[in-house]
DNA sequence: TGATTATATAAGTAAATCATTATATAAATG
DNA sequence: CATTTATATAATGATTTACTTATATAATCA
């Protein structure tokens, strides 16, 4: 059971058409921003700017490597989004259709 | 299986904190205007609008009977909303709190 | 260390959103 | 049919949001 206000947080950072494709995209695999971007299509600060909200929002993790930052899903303990997140569309195929290494 | 633009606008609608509680109270039972005002304490023009919103979105079911209109969940078949609702905190005893037919 | 690549942050702007006030419609009732 | 009650709509203003451009930080590598 959850309260009213962290529900809506939860749901106004996913009613982003630009974020919620980034929790469709980290369904598959984590990624690093020049990924999304790519993936997108979208400019690099936006790209970072909305990565930002849902890691502050507690939606994703972050982690560095080298020059590289990867961000992954965090929604294990967070069923009543999970739910929505399995819902939506496989991104699977235009993953692969992307350059591997596109951003290195 | 859903496009990302049509949860994105689902979501987008449950995300605001005033329409949020109206679906929850809407999980216990239908209700009409006056009695989501009451409880609500907003003004009547606002949840007039909400559930407007609502109503468009497919998210609620609209019946007027005689000087009121009624208003019931709409989230049968939409499980990826269902499971975010059916988290949301119980009203009852809210509800019950509440003078019977306060607004006839 | 200077250049390059990856990412973050800041500032500005345009568009969307929510609440309020005022008014309109619709049904019931004396 | 005039009044009252329930609800909807319209217009307005304030706040929020998302995107862009410009710049800063951080890591790598020559």
């Amino acid at each position: 059971m959850q309260a009213i206000e962290e529900v809506s947080e939860s749901l106004k950072l996913l009613s982003d058409k630009t974020r919620l494709t980034i929790m469709a995209l980290l369904r598959h695999k984590e990624m690093c921003v020049c990924d999304i971007v790519d993936f997108l299509e979208a400019s690099q600060p936006n790209v970072s700017q909305h990565l930002k909200k849902l890691k502050t929002g507690g939606l994703i993790n972050e982690e560095r490597r080298s020059q590289w930052v990867y961000y992954s899903l965090n929604v294990e303990d967070k069923p009543y989004l999970k739910q929505v997140i399995d819902h939506l569309p496989s991104m699977e195929e235009r993953i692969n259709a992307m350059k591997p290494q596109d951003c290195t």
